[in-house]
DNA sequence: TTAGGGTTAG
């Protein structure tokens, strides 16, 4: 899943820069400029959304900042604030901007974030009475809205009637969002007839129809199930990517043949591609499994080595090892990697580490990851200093 | 990356 939070500190770190962001220039000489960074920081979500929504009314620029939106879009559905969503984009149907296509697909993009299909379906349906030209590229928007929602059933009646009552032609994207909705479903098997479909219509598979295909075969038909689609790929010449890699990689891991995956890894590199965190998580998780703490702290410093930054999956699968085996410091620098990139991870196991710290004498440690837990503007964690009576 | 805007992960 990608983390809306990501932009968080270039979302700061350019208001701060810049103080001629300011966005609502006083259009009244009462009314109070509002910055991104107000944004940001504004606590009360009633305050944030009037605000949001008077900043976008007022900014046709600020209307084409995607990642501001992406994050308070997130934050009011993570705090199930929809009626603020709701309120927020549905005042933006008044703009000039409707009138664009990409425009009405990021409205549809934001109410799939929100986990809101019906209201994504609505601007899809309204687009028409809108003004606003209607292609594919929404078809397809609104499509993995569904997919983002789980209403597969929704996705298949779309893609089967939706085409020739709106006379929209399927490209490799649309088949790849439904492809995805088959093996999400578990029907991989008909995931894999849709590649015949769109190749009688003319449409060429791209690697991420197979990339799709991999996983949901790895994973629902075991290592064998996952070598078809494998196979497929040179009988039709797709290229494979370092993601296919990791698919395959991964259906190993699953199998127990980690030995087979360090190989595989190797054929990664020797192809010209360049492993990701990704490859190095399944790695790191094949090694946890097998027991070898050690060997998967040679991929997590090999991780690092790469240039590539961890993420929340890197910190899910580690940190618990690096605290069963006192590494603290080790996790201690994880946890503090994962707050610069705002990833969300599980309370508990920092908490985990806030112990371990302090158990290792580690106490500043400790407090610094309390401090960032409760100053974290995006999600907060309730981090607990164990007292020294507790050690006592 | 200060515009664009639609596809694949544990």
């Amino acid at each position: 899943m990608s983390n809306p939070c990501s932009h968080l500190r270039k979302i700061l770190k350019t208001s701060a820069a810049a103080p001629t962001s300011t966005l609502l220039q006083s259009a009244k000489p009462t009314s109070i400029p509002i910055s991104v960074k107000e944004l940001v920081e504004e606590s009360n979500l009633e305050e944030l959304a009037k605000k949001f929504k008077q900043v976008a009314s007022n900014s046709s620029k600020f209307r084409n900042r995607h990642n501001i939106y992406d994050f308070t879009i997130s934050r009011l559905a993570l705090a199930k604030r929809y009626n603020l969503i709701e309120d927020i984009l549905e005042s933006h149907k008044n703009f000039d901007d409707i009138t664009r296509e990409g425009f009405a697909i990021r409205l549809i993009s934001l109410y799939a974030r929100a986990g809101m299909f019906d209201h994504a379906r609505k601007v899809f349906d309204e687009m028409p009475e809108l003004k606003c030209p209607r292609t594919v590229k929404s078809f397809n928007a609104v499509l993995k809205a569904g997919v983002e929602a789980k209403r597969f059933e929704d996705v298949f009646r779309l893609f089967r009637e939706g085409p020739a009552t709106l006379s929209i032609s399927c490209d490799v994207l649309t088949y790849n969002i439904v492809i995805h909705a088959f093996c999400e479903t578990g029907s991989v098997d008909e995931g894999l007839m849709m590649v015949d479909e769109m190749m009688e219509k003319g449409v060429n598979p791209s690697v991420v129809t197979f990339n799709t295909l991999l996983d949901g075969f790895y994973r629902e038909k075991g290592f064998e199930g996952g070598e078809i689609i494998w196979s497929m790929m040179d009988e039709l010449n797709v290229v494979r990517n370092t993601r296919s890699y990791n698919l395959k990689m991964q259906g190993m891991v699953n199998e127990g043949e980690l030995r087979n995956a360090v190989a595989l890894f190797e054929v990664l590199e020797s192809e010209g591609l360049k492993p990701d965190v990704s490859t190095f998580n399944v790695l790191m998780k094949g090694c946890c499994d097998q027991g070898n703490v050690e060997e998967a702290k040679k991929w997590y410093n090999a991780l690092l080595e790469s240039g590539a930054m961890p993420n929340s999956i890197t910190f899910s699968t580690i940190v618990p090892k690096f605290c069963d085996r006192g590494d603290f410091d080790l996790a201690f620098e994880l946890c503090k990697k994962m707050f610069k990139r705002q990833f969300v991870v599980d309370e508990a196991l920092l908490q985990l580490v806030v112990n371990g710290l302090v158990k290792a004498s580690l106490t500043e440690e400790a407090e610094e990851l309390v401090k960032l837990g409760k100053s974290n503007s995006y999600v907060q964690y309730d981090l607990v200093l164990p007292s020294d009576n507790a050690e006592n």
